[in-house]
DNA sequence: TAGTATCAGGAACACCTGTTCCGCTTGACC
DNA sequence: GGTCAAGCGGAACAGGTGTTCCTGATACTA
């Protein structure tokens, strides 16, 4: 849509970053209910300043949100054994984000994105990305072929809110994901 | 703890009883974040009269979630065809209630309940009920030995958060709460 | 019916929130 | 170094929250 912005001055950008930084700092204390006073304190920033990079404090959480997306998104590409622990070990992998960020789970919020919200192109991305480990578990007889997308985003997202209001520790996490995992397996 | 109280005036025995059956729909529209003032609206009643009846928000929506907790709790003794379905029933039945009111999800928090909640009993007895009807399954064969209380309470109130949150239809709810249980059952 | 403790109503208070605005500062360019 | 747009900080604003408090109404008792 936009083309890349002009140049801003270093002062400027440096700023940008560390509002992002302690954006991020921030909303995985708080979770998405942090304020944007805290974000500022943590940056060590006006808030004016941060209303001049972001226009408003959604549009803030957005940008973090889309930023770690991103790099959540980089490791659904990475080579598996076989498409069932492809499938698994990404899904798990989301989890783990959720819990350490309190951010992961609005990205899986609700059958379709809000068309509102900034998100919607990294939460469409993510959502294609899960259906494509999940179309070749599927074909490669991991997971049991009656399984579609809405259930598994649906589980997805509990499993996400869960681990991250009740900070999930690793064994938990483990054997409860182990149960999940097990239930979309094909039945023997 | 404490004994019965005193009789009350007729008129603010009246008003109490308007009071939660407004806090009840409140919260079922704007979960745990509704607002004092939104209650008093529904009930049509000034705020001096809530807190007149209930020392604090808390201490309202805790009467509130313990109410309607009992009457949950009621179904967790009904009769059924065999101990495996006795406990997916009721499991089912929790997080029905809890896409229906917003309040269900919070009982099943954390591994422990927080001390000063006011919820600690409700909680305590739901997780009874739970425990009970596992371990019941377990023995019958229905449920997989290696399922712990821990687990299946992040799993549950991971559907109950997420049913909450994007008002899962009878129909998802039905196919997700297949694929979790699947995973409870025993491998064969 | 009169007296009184109980209770209701809602303005007021204290605090928190996101956002705007404006005087001051500073980096970038000539 | 001088100029000035760009950027900064934070007070101020508008709106929300939970809670308190005080005036006036009301149900009970004698």
């Amino acid at each position: 849509m936009t083309g890349e912005a002009r140049p801003r001055r270093a002062d400027a950008q440096r700023n940008r970053e560390r509002i992002l930084e302690a954006a991020e700092v921030v909303l995985a204390r708080d979770g998405m209910s942090a304020s944007v006073r805290a974000v500022a304190q943590e940056a060590g920033v006006g808030l004016g300043t941060i209303y001049r990079h972001f226009p408003t404090q959604e549009a803030l959480y957005h940008a973090v949100i889309v930023d770690r997306t991103r790099r959540l998104l980089a490791e659904a590409d990475r080579p598996s054994p076989d498409p069932g622990t492809g499938l698994f070990t990404f899904l798990g992998r989301i989890v783990v984000d959720a819990a350490q960020k309190k951010t992961a789970a609005d990205l899986l919020a609700g059958a379709g994105a809000d068309p509102k919200a900034g998100t919607a192109d990294v939460s469409r991305d993510m959502r294609q990305a899960i259906e494509r480990l999940l179309t070749a578990a599927q074909e490669a007889g991991a997971v049991r072929p009656d399984l579609r997308m809405p259930e598994l985003l649906a589980l997805l997202s509990g499993a996400c809110l869960a681990a991250e209001r009740d900070q999930w520790s690793d064994g938990l996490r483990r054997r409860a994901l182990d149960v999940l995992f097990d239930g979309m397996r094909p039945r023997r």
